[in-house]
DNA sequence: ACACGTACAACAATCGATTGCTAAAAAGCC
DNA sequence: GGCTTTTTAGCAATCGATTGTTGTACGTGT
């Protein structure tokens, strides 16, 4: 046998191969992929060659003739709030998650971040030809852009609200019944004078602040006064710290936008001596799991984020076998933890 | 003119454009790319016609045909510890700094997380033919697999260390001087009894426990002893609560592996009522952002993250462009903040 | 009117693999 | 031995764009 420990010179194609193997190169096709059209001799002598070569075809050429790219983007679109980036523990949360469900199916994951400056910027993507579907992280103020794609792209899973009548497939929780939830548990503690801290720009936070309102309106309390924050963290630090100060005795329950700004809240309160749950209430939201890692650990509502990326992958995985699969919404529940 | 409202039909190639348009596929190429080869008029023309058909040509063809992709793989290896997930908060914030620096230059990231049970992984990822470039998070115990596909790859650069005579790029810190950086800062609080707290199977946390053993030895204290610990987050945090029942009052300094190790440490001293700094002190390793959010913050070697990122990203791109970058090796920095 | 240069667009090869169809060889059957 | 059936492998079209080369039409100069 004349097979030298350093292979003579590096095979780039199946052509190649099929060349030093003396047979076709659809023969060689049929071998690496273990087809049964090849005799077992020919088939495991082409595999030996290749693996002696370290020759592996390329997937490009592949996925462009079988039309099929085994690949997902998962795209954070940031539409309001260009300053938040990808670090934010809420994305890298569920990306964590989504990861994992997509890799266990033998999808890879192309990661977007998009600044939706060019308005067909989600077409550009579900278009492009290197995708099999399409994750959405959060709606940001993209509904429209999202439901114009939706109405001809079908492996499209957003994560966010269903709103009645919407074409597009989301999985999210109810916010409007999370803030309700914890408007209910800060006056369970005793407060009526309530605060919602986030931007509401953001219609999931928009949400979550009237359902706070309907909590204290079913108490007979005043309505929440509304403190907005800036969602890139740096910037958010500030602002709250500001809108603590502020506020000083006017307010003794927070029901916050998200568990990082409950988290900077937090902080905020304690840099002042304000002692939490004693003298002010604060609720989160989402249940990342950073909400068990401060100290107090945070009373908040949970998302689940686990169980919506898994409901987010098996709901693109129906649509793309060309099954239709509806919106979810899951029930947001209260976690009861230190800080409320 | 004849252009209704709703387009006729989809349209699915340039060939098929070409025919509406009256000219050839090449025409309809060099005009949507914006060539001056084609007449104004038609240029226009043309684009028009894609426009309003919602045309996009197929990017998997394009970069079959251009070899040139724009993506670049972002891989993380877990060879040991395989229960460890995405959803670390160390690979995710690498991540978020990664994926700024390179959607900003144009790229598109394909997000892997590997478990080496093949040996040629890594020759898998790069042989693919989908990607310009790879990034590695972690050098985990694949210091064989790297180095050999260094050989023949350039364009690859990994977050770890560099040892003398290796073949690969690689961007980190000086893990031994952030352990002995860690183990001074614990003495001049003076404390004697000290721990190290992590897995010391990953190289980096290896060199760290040296680190701290060199200033033990350096002040004439005891060797340090050694807590291991998973990095996987649900089983870290009961094995750290088990080592903190254990060791009781024979350790009064402990360095951690990492911040989320810290960060469970303080949590779990705290529900044993141990005050921190008070009775024991306790250092992290990184400087995530969660370090600076905790109660009490953490005192912290500081990695820079961020810098590293932008380092991986420019080394990378030299060695796309076919040049040559050496390691970077970045010093360590106390940050000095609560819990030492 | 003829030669020449320029501008534009068509033609066809190419990237690298997959796969339906066809042909040839081998095997089986009476 | 002749005919049918089964294996096995080659041929060539295909996926969808890019791009070097070629060809044609037009305008200009003499």
């Amino acid at each position: 046998m004349n097979e030298p420990a350093s292979p003579p010179l590096r095979i780039r194609n199946i052509a190649e191969l099929a060349k030093l193997a003396g047979v076709s190169t659809g023969t060689v096709s049929r071998a690496l992929a273990g087809k049964s059209l090849v005799n077992q001799e020919t088939r495991e002598r082409i595999q030996a060659l290749a693996r002696a070569h370290g020759f592996r075809p390329n997937q490009m050429a592949r996925r462009l003739r079988v039309q099929e790219t085994k690949v997902i983007g998962v795209v954070v679109p940031l539409g309001h709030e260009q300053r938040q980036h990808l670090s934010d523990p809420f994305f890298m949360t569920i990306l964590g998650h989504l990861a994992d469900a997509l890799t266990e199916s033998g999808y890879d994951i192309m990661l977007s971040r998009v600044i939706p400056d060019a308005d067909d910027w989600l077409e550009r993507i579900a278009d492009s030809g290197m995708l099999d579907g399409v994750l959405l992280i959060g709606q940001s103020n993209q509904f429209a852009a999202i439901e114009r794609v939706a109405q001809w792209y079908r492996p499209l899973v957003v994560w966010g609200m269903h709103q009645p009548g919407q074409v597009h497939c989301a999985v999210g929780v109810n916010n409007r019944l999370g803030g309700q939830i914890a408007g209910e548990c800060l006056i369970q503690a005793g407060r009526t004078r309530l605060a919602f801290l986030g931007e509401t720009i953001a219609p999931e936070l928009a949400e979550r602040y009237l359902g706070l309102c309907d909590a204290a309106q079913a108490s007979g309390l005043a309505q929440p006064i509304k403190l907005d924050t800036h969602l890139a963290s740096d910037i958010m630090a500030g602002e709250i710290a500001a809108h603590i100060e502020r506020i000083g005795a006017e307010v003794d329950g927070i029901a916050a936008g998200s568990d990082l700004i409950a988290m900077h809240a937090v902080r905020a309160l304690a840099d002042r001596g304000i002692a939490v749950p004693q003298q002010i209430s604060v609720t989160g939201f989402d249940d990342l799991p950073l909400a068990e890692q401060t100290i107090p650990r945070l009373t908040t509502i949970s998302q689940s984020v686990a169980i919506g990326a898994r409901a987010m992958v098996s709901a693109l995985f129906e649509r793309i076998a060309g099954h239709d699969a509806p919106s979810v919404e899951m029930a947001p529940v209260l976690v009861r933890r230190d800080t409320a």
